[in-house]
This record gives structure tokens, C-alpha cells and sequence, in this order.
DNA sequence: TCATAGTGATTCGTATACGATTTCGTACTC
DNA sequence: GAGTACGAAATCGTATACGAATCACTATGA
């Protein structure tokens, strides 16, 4: 009883060191020892490693064999790389669960938008990017594919990770952002189809990389990340 | 020197382990009982352990805390699920991939695909799920974005772990299946547009989807799998 | 006869210990 | 003065050991 039902420690540890990766405790670039790790957080070494592991296959540490571990850095690459795959599964995501979304799950989103509207005045970027998480959540949260499920949160927690915060970076973008996500809102409630759905939800999302693109990147490199061009 | 170069032993047991499923040793369902396995492969636990929680990651296997690890059996809301998001990846892969293949890889996956059309007359579904897979290789493989690649890599793991080999389930699909490979190169071939290689290559998965569906459950249930359904 | 509590066996979870590998600093030689 | 070889420190990789959780079986009682 009492339900200790307390996780295993390699899951404490696991959630432990995320934690400080996407708070920001531990940049990119710091060095994560094994043994440190472990007296600082009380465990013996065997299941911070496993955590490691676990961290390095989601993407939020690069792992050397013999070396060590380190917090992945916001290598504009792998950003991009992210961003692009993102925006496919996403996607997809968003297509397969606009079926499912009631009227009450519209209404929420329309008023998270709403305050990310607001927030454009007095601009903060990080509130901002975490209304933007809510409400994308709130729109792919019911993709009845797990799988797919899966693989759009392992993307947005690399997002997360890399601390981009793109808005920091474009704050231009969002106030296209705020009025894309109310057009997409009116695609779902109208029962748009499936295909264009994904499409919308595409596009937003590679329209953000591709300003983003362009601000890091004067030349318009045409379109090296986004698959919709055309 | 003698460049042992040899992997780690994780990496030894996870390559162990992984083959004797893909190649059926481990059937679905079979117990992998760490302790077991170590001695078996003259490791310790710990290796064999980390070795599994990867495969777990993969999907390969199944584990539950305190108990212990079972291969992935053959469900089939699984085996729709694993369809589905490939389909989705693969479909992106290939179609990001679409501008780097050269002539001589058409050649090549023409000559692949000529193989498979023989290997309709004195039908052999493992050979022709394999070469089916390298036909597939070749046009998804100068994918540009790792990260893609990577989850194609994981869908088509998943399905020769699940050793559907799907043809065997449903022959008549295989005809088909080999016209709409030739299809798919025309339309790399002439240079279509990424949006339209996307897709025919998303199709082509999805209706070997259906058509599994369609034999395994005799009532035509809607597009429950299909995402570009109209 | 069925439900339930108790007991033993099996297997996982984690700690500790030691060997292997890499890295970095220092001294030596050309 | 620059480059190389050697060695010590740091860190990872794996083995072994023991505690903890789960499961299967049996005995007991209603």
C-alpha cells in the first residue's frame, strides 16, 4: 500500500536529467559523466547509464563509445532536420486525429490562439512557444497511431532540448503563426479532408523553418527544407 | 593494433539477439530471459540488458518492469500501425530522395524490379519480400535528412521482426505491387514533382495495407488505415 | 468445489568492484 | 623550439553479488 509505486531509478534518473537538458540546467555542449550523475542524484551508476542510453536514442545526448556523453547542441543541421521531420509526421498526426476533435477540444484551441494573439503585444517568447506547444497538442493529442503519436513528441522534445524557441530567432514568424493556426482551426471544424489537413499542418510548420531559414541564411537557398515547395 | 576493433559486448548482444529474431529463432512471444541469454553468448547481464531495452526501443521486443522481455508478436493492430506510419516516412523519404537518384539507380531497381516480376510465375513470397526491400532501398536511400531515414529504417525492421512478409498473406498483391514500382520510377525518372512521388509512394504501402485488411477482415471497413482514402 | 492466503522459485533491479580505453600533461630527443 | 613518446588520471565497460518484485503452486477454510 502507501503506493510507493515509486518508477524504477534508471526512469528516475531518466527523468531527472531531461529535465535539467530542457530547463536548461545542462547546455548543450556539457559534459554529462556517468559518475557524477550518480552521486549527485543518490543512484549508483548502472541505471543513470541506462537514462543515458535512453536520452542518446531519443536524440538529446550525443554518446562516444570509452568518451562519455554530452548534451546535443543546437547545430543549426540538426534543426533543421527536426524541424523537416517534424513537420511530416505532425502532419500526418494532425490529419488522422482532425476526425476525432470535438467541439470542445476546437473551442480550447481557439482560445490558447487567442492568448498567443495577446501575447504578440508585450512579445515573450518562451510563453509563446509553450502556447504553441499547447495548441498543437491539443490538435494531434488525438492521433489514434500511437506509433505516429510517438514520433511527433519525440520531436517536439528535441525542439525542447535544442532550446530554439524559434520565435526567439523570428519573432516576425508569429504573427503569421497565430492567424495559420485559426485557418487551420476552421479546416477541422468544417471536416476538411484528411489530405488537406496534413497539408495545412504542413506547411506551417515549414513555413516557420523556412523563416527561420532565412533569417540564419541570407541567400534564399530555394527550398532545402521544405518538401511542399512548389 | 590488430585492429580487434571488436564492438562492445551491448553492441555484440544487441546484433545477437536481433538476428535470431529477424531470422525466427525467437518466434513471437518467445521469453527472453536476460540471465539466459547471458550465458548463452558468454556476456554478463548487464550488456544483454542494455542489448534488449534497445530492441525494446525499436519495438522488436516487448518488456514489462519485474518481469521480463517477449518478442513482439504479430498483432495486427501493430502490424496496421507499423504500415501506417511507414507509409508515411517512407512515402517523404522517397520523395526527398526523388532528385538525387541517378540514372544508373533506376537501372538497378528497373533490374530488381524485372527479378520480381520473374518471381511471380513460381511465387516465393520471402524472395520476393526481399527483393522488394531493396527495391525500396535504392530509392529511399540518398534520403538527405538522417533523421527520416532512420525511422524508415526502423518501420522496415519492425515488419521482418513481425515476419508478415505481407505477400504471403496476400499473393494477388504482389502483382499489382510490381506494376506500381514501374510506375513509381517513371515518375522519378521524368522528374514529377515531390508532392506527386509522395504520393504514389505512400499509396503503394497503403494499398498493400488495405489489401492485407481487406483479406483479413471481410467486411470493407472503411479507410480505418488509409490516410489519403478520398 | 471454489476462493484465498501463504510459501518457494524465478527473474529482474541496482550496488559495488575491477579491468579496459581514452585523454591530457610532461619530459625527452632531434 | 617543435614534435614525439611515455605515463598518470579520468572515465567508461563489464562482471559479480545481493536485495526486491512477481508468479506459480499448494494448502486451508468456507
Amino acid at each position: 500500500m502507501t503506493e510507493t509505486a515509486v518508477e524504477s531509478k534508471s526512469q528516475q534518473a531518466y527523468a531527472a536529467v531531461k529535465a535539467r537538458i530542457v530547463e536548461g540546467t545542462y547546455t548543450p555542449g556539457y559534459r554529462l559523466v556517468l559518475a557524477g550523475l550518480a552521486k549527485d542524484l543518490g543512484f549508483s551508476v548502472v541505471p543513470v547509464r541506462e537514462a543515458i542510453r535512453r536520452l542518446e536514442a531519443e536524440g538529446l545526448v550525443k554518446f562516444e563509445r570509452n568518451v562519455g556523453a554530452t548534451v546535443s547542441g543546437i547545430d543549426p543541421t540538426e534543426y533543421l532536420y527536426t524541424m523537416q521531420t517534424l513537420s511530416i509526421v505532425e502532419g500526418a498526426a494532425t490529419a488522422l486525429s482532425a476526425p476525432l476533435i470535438g467541439a470542445a477540444d476546437i473551442a480550447r484551441a481557439r482560445a490558447v490562439n487567442e492568448d498567443m494573439r495577446e501575447c504578440l503585444q508585450h512579445f515573450d517568447p518562451i510563453r509563446f512557444t509553450r502556447l504553441n506547444q499547447d495548441f498543437h497538442s491539443i490538435l494531434f493529442e488525438h492521433c489514434p497511431n500511437p506509433h505516429i503519436l510517438d514520433l511527433v513528441h519525440r520531436g517536439w522534445n528535441r525542439l525542447a532540448s535544442l532550446r530554439s524557441s524559434t520565435f526567439r530567432f523570428v519573432p516576425g514568424r508569429a504573427h503569421d503563426s497565430v492567424d495559420e493556426h485559426e485557418a487551420l482551426l476552421k479546416l477541422i471544424e468544417t471536416g476538411a479532408d484528411a489530405d488537406t489537413i496534413e497539408k495545412a499542418a504542413r506547411l506551417h510548420r515549414s513555413a516557420t523553418l523556412d523563416a527561420y531559414l532565412a533569417q540564419a541564411n541570407p541567400l534564399p537557398q530555394s527550398n532545402a527544407g521544405s518538401l511542399n515547395a512548389r
